[in-house]
DNA sequence: CGACACATGTAACACGTTACATGATTTG
DNA sequence: CAAATCATGTAACGTGTTACATGTGTCG
């Protein structure tokens, strides 16, 4: 849905080709969410049938002699869609789903895993991005309008890096209390009895 | 990908049908990430096909009576990948695609959006979200397994919002020392000019 | 009896991803 | 000339989401 929108607002700037588009998507995000040309097309193809957006014969006159573009402008309809987005906040009361939270969730409560392990491992390859992304934020210059754009998303990345971090302490800590407090946390190697109770889930209607 | 791991590692605990692996999944994860029984169903087809579960008729036939349960365990494939899973790192490198980041890095460059505006709206917005997440931990029993996963979806969620809200605050500092260092981000409202440079985007190349 | 939870499934659709096909233009 | 870049598009596939159809068991 994100994309989506990215391609309505560049287009609510002025008319452009699918092409340019992603140029710019890329221009402003940096190397973080390459995204692919054939999406832009099919993107815009949705766009279209929506009403959001149509073909800019105008402006495909406007370009150069050999003019091989497709040029795109937004409707009323789109300029309207824009704004709104850009008003309204991402919605984060049903945010999406976070495979690492997942996993970690299911790692403590299947018998045979090794949390510990999957915490360390991960805050390794966490640690790891982290240092790439402090590496990119060095290469910006703040005072161009596309790399000031690229640099708030960097420092999204890394807050965000930085949150996982600390949440993968504190998880450590947390377990460790809890084994502590004789919790049965993932019994060890147990051979999985369960196989038998098919009725009802103990603890599953809430 | 990740219901698909979820089911996974919860069938390799032993067999389960449908409608349990639902109620085992949301008693893990608590109510943040509803999960559509129509998708179990998919999923496990999908897993079947591939060769990761398959129908274990011993199970249904251990089951009561008037049973209407289709149980599937795990094939050794099966159990490989949930091992794997464990195992692997969540991959950070190439990031999920993150809305609000996006969102914003538009914001800087299209010309005629507020941002002061959209930050300010966001944090109130996430900040009403970690209310309720706040709201909702106090309500968990750390003693018990589920609900210790639950807690620790939930402090992941909590740190992720707190992130977003550093973050926020960053965006909104770092802004406003650009526009005092005349950086044009943003240009007020000028009539969208672009229009008429179809060539090349400036600064596209990357 | 009626409502509700349990249980399984299908169909349609949305978005995103990759690979492929096809050409024109630029540049070393 | 060859290779890279520009430019448009299509086809196939994957996951996820919702809505719908269908039926059984239980409980007030």
């Amino acid at each position: 849905m994100s994309i989506r929108h990215s391609l309505l607002a560049l287009l609510n700037e002025g008319p452009r080709y699918g092409y340019q588009l992603r140029s710019e998507f890329e221009a402003r995000t940096g190397a973080t969410w390459p995204l692919n040309v054939g999406q832009v097309y099919s993107t815009l193809g949705r766009l279209e049938r929506d009403g959001l957006v149509e073909p800019d014969r105008d402006a495909d006159a406007a370009a150069p002699e050999g003019d091989r573009q497709v040029f795109y402008r937004v409707t009323e309809a789109g300029r309207s869609e824009v704004t709104s987005w850009f008003r309204r906040p991402v919605e984060r009361s049903a945010p999406q789903r976070d495979e690492l939270a997942i996993k970690l969730a299911l790692a403590v409560t299947v018998p045979g895993v090794d949390i510990a392990h999957v915490i360390q491992t991960q805050r390794t390859s966490t640690l790891r991005v982290l240092q790439e992304y402090t590496r990119l934020k060095s290469r910006t210059n703040p005072a161009d309008a596309d790399e000031l754009a690229w640099l708030l998303v960097l420092d999204s990345l890394i807050f965000t890096a930085e949150a996982e971090v600390r949440w993968l302490d504190h998880c450590e800590t947390r377990l460790t209390r809890a084994a502590h407090d004789g919790v049965p946390v993932a019994p060890a190697t147990t051979a999985s009895p369960a196989a038998s109770q098919p009725v009802t889930v103990p603890g599953a209607g809430r």
